[in-house]
DNA sequence: TTGTAGGCGTTATCAT
DNA sequence: ATGATAACGCCTACAA
C-alpha cells in the first residue's frame, strides 16, 4: 500500500454523468425513493456498484444535519458490566440505523470533557455517559442540552438534578441486599470497602447498606469504612489495616468484585477462612466471580437490559416520539438487581 | 428534554457578520492560521465562546476530505486481549488528534462486512481490523485498498496474502512454547483443543504445537485435538470425549484461556489432580488465570505492544511518511510472545 | 493581514 | 417521474 493521496472518488455527479440522468435522480433510485421508476433505479443502482461508486456520508450528514452516530463515554471498556452493557447496545442501534462511537475517559475528569467537546463537534445526534469517578460538576454536557441532543446518563449518573435522561442501577436496593444478606448469614462485625462518594452508585450503595444495618441494629463502623477507587493495591492496603486489630471483622462488604476478589486471596494469604470465618459479597456479579475459589456472592445487575432501556428511550428520543417513551426527563428509570449466592456468605 | 427541533447553530458566517469580519478571517483566527494578527485572532475567538460557536467537523470533514476518524473492527471488546489493545490505540490516536469508531463484528462474518462498508461510507481515514472467527475472504476491504487509505489488519490476520499492513503475534511460537513446555513437564500424553483453522492465530498455534511434538518424538494424536469455537460449552464437551477412554491425556494445551479455565474446572469436577494427573496450558494470559485456583500456566500476548506498532504504522501512513516507518506492506510484524509459568504445569 | 468566491457531495424544494 | 437549483458549513486558492 503506497501513501497515495486520496483520488477522488466516483459520486452521484458521475453516475448521474454516466447514465445522462440528472444527479438528483441518482440520488433519489439510491435511497429508495418512492417517486421513481423501477426502471430507472435498477439502472442507476447497478451503474452505481459498475463504477464503484459509494455513499458520502459526510456531505449527507451536513445536508441532513444529522450524523447517525450516536456517541458513547464510559468510564473503562474492560468493566465486565460495561462491556457487556456496549455490546448489546451497539447491537440495538446497529439495527436501528446509528453508529455508535465508543470512548473512554479513563475515569478521568478531564478526559471525559475532551471527549464532550469533541463528540459534541462530529455532530453525533445523541450522547449516552457513564460518568469519571469523580465528576461532579457536569457543566461540559450542558452544550448537548441547550442545542436539544438526546443526552442519557446511566449506570454512573450525575447527583445533582439535571434535565437529561437518567437510567441507573438500583444501588440503593444492591446496598440494602448486600447488608440484609451479610447479617442474616449471622455476620455481627461488618466492614465496608466503597468507591469514592462522588460517585452516583457508591452513594447509594453506601445508603443502602448503613440503612440495612441500621434496621438490624447492626453497627455501622466508620474505622471498618473505606472509600477509595477499587483497585487490587487499595483492596490490598485496606484489607491489610481491617486485619491489624484485635477484633476484626466476620463480613464484608465489597462495592465492586474486583476488591471482593482481592479479599478472597488477601484471605487465603492470612489463613482467614471463608466463609466460616469471614464472609464476603461483592458487586456486579463479574464472571469472574464465579470461576474463583470460594466463588464470590455478589449483585447481579442486568447490562443487557439496562442497555435496552437505554436504546429504548434513544430511539424514541430520536424520532421524536415523545412521550410515548417509558422514560422520561427528570425522573431516573431504576433498573433492578438481584443477589446471586455463592459460596463465600 | 422535551424533544425539540435542532435550532440552528452559529456558523463562522455568523460569528463573522457579528464581527463585521469575513468568514475566512474567522475561520482561520479559529484555526490558529499563522498569517492572522494576534488581536484579530483573541477577538474571534471571544466572540465565537461567546455565541457559543462550535467546530462543525462534518463539514470540515467534507472539505478537507477526511474525517480524522479511524475505524476499528474487532470480534468482541469483552475479550480480554481486544479491551487492552483498543484501550491502549485510542489512548494513543486520541493524542494524534483522531478518533476512534470502534465496532464489534461478534464473531459474524457478515456484520463484519457491513461494518466495513458503513465504516467506508462514513470516510474513516484508516481502517484496522482483527478478523472474524470464519472470515477468510477478505474482499470487503478491498476498497480500502483501492483508495489507498490505510488498512491494518491485527491479531486475527489474513491468512491469504494481502497487500494491507498486517501486525500479528508470534502464535507459531506461542505453540511451539506451549509444546515444549508441557513436554519438559513431563507430559507424554497431550491433548489439544484448539481454534477452528479458518483464523490465523490457531492455524499457528497449531503448527508450532505440532512442531514442538515433532520435535521431542511425542506423538500428535488426532483423536485427541479438537477444532471448534472456543466456549465454555465446547471445552466441556471436548473435555468430555476427552476423558471418557481407558487411556487419558496428562497435558493440555488449550488454545485460549476460556477454554484453560474450563479445563480447571472440569478437573475439579473430576477429581483430576492438577498439575500432577494432568497439566494444562492456556493462551493469552487473561487476567482470569491469575486468579482461579490452581493459577494457570497461559502465553503473554502483549496487547499494549501490538497497540503501539498499530498506532505507530497508522500515524505514519496516515501523514504519509511512507518508508520510514518499520512496518511495511507485504511482509508481516510479528510481535513477540511469552511464557508465564503458573500452577498449572 | 484580510477579503472574495467557489466547491467538497448530497438532498430538499420547486418546477416541469 | 425527473430535472434544475440551492444550500448544509467550512476551507483555501487567489486577489487585494
Amino acid at each position: 500500500m503506497t501513501p497515495k493521496k486520496p483520488k477522488s472518488e466516483n459520486s452521484i455527479v458521475d453516475v448521474a454523468k454516466a447514465l445522462g440522468i440528472s444527479p438528483a435522480t441518482v440520488s433519489r433510485a439510491l435511497n429508495n425513493n418512492s417517486r421513481i421508476s423501477e426502471a430507472t433505479r435498477t439502472r442507476v443502482k447497478e451503474k452505481a456498484a459498475e463504477m464503484g461508486y459509494r455513499h458520502n456520508s459526510m456531505a449527507s450528514s451536513l445536508r441532513n444535519r444529522r450524523s447517525n452516530t450516536i456517541g458513547l463515554i464510559v468510564p473503562r471498556i474492560s468493566m465486565y458490566f460495561h462491556a457487556f452493557f456496549i455490546t448489546s447496545l451497539q447491537r440495538q442501534l446497529q439495527t436501528a440505523g446509528y453508529n455508535l462511537m465508543i470512548c473512554q475517559s479513563n475515569d478521568s475528569v478531564d478526559v471525559e470533557k475532551e471527549l464532550a467537546n469533541t463528540l459534541y463537534s462530529a455532530r453525533v445526534d445523541a450522547l449516552v455517559v457513564s460518568l469519571a469517578l469523580y465528576t461532579e460538576h457536569i457543566g461540559h454536557f450542558d452544550g448537548f442540552l441547550r442545542q436539544g441532543i438526546p443526552l442519557v446518563f446511566y449506570d454512573r449518573v450525575p447527583t445533582l438534578r439535571t434535565q437529561a435522561y437518567v437510567i441507573k442501577g438500583d444501588d440503593y436496593r444492591g446496598g440494602l441486599l448486600a447488608g440484609n444478606h451479610l447479617i442474616q448469614a449471622g455476620c455481627k462485625r461488618v466492614a465496608y470497602i466503597s468507591g469514592p462518594l462522588s460517585c452516583s452508585i457508591y452513594q447509594e450503595r453506601t445508603r443502602g447498606f448503613i440503612d440495612s444495618l441500621t434496621k438490624y441494629g447492626v453497627p455501622f463502623r466508620e474505622e471498618w469504612t473505606y472509600y477509595h477507587e477499587l483497585t487490587v493495591e487499595n483492596a490490598w492496603s485496606s484489607l491489610r489495616r481491617l486485619f491489624a486489630g484485635d477484633v476484626i471483622p466476620d463480613g464484608l462488604f465489597a462495592a465492586n468484585d474486583t476488591t471482593a476478589i482481592a479479599a478472597v486471596a488477601f484471605a487465603r494469604e492470612r489463613g482467614i477462612r471463608i466463609p466460616e470465618d469471614l464472609k464476603i459479597i461483592g458487586y456486579s456479579n463479574d464472571p469472574r466471580t464465579a470461576i474463583i475459589t470460594p466463588a464470590i456472592t455478589s449483585i447481579e445487575q442486568y447490562p443487557n437490559e439496562m442497555a435496552d432501556k437505554v436504546a429504548e428511550t434513544l430511539i424514541n428520543a430520536l424520532q421524536h416520539r415523545g412521550p410515548s417513551s417509558s422514560i422520561v426527563v427528570g425522573e431516573p428509570l431504576v433498573c433492578p438487581v438481584d443477589l446471586v449466592r455463592r459460596m463465600t456468605t
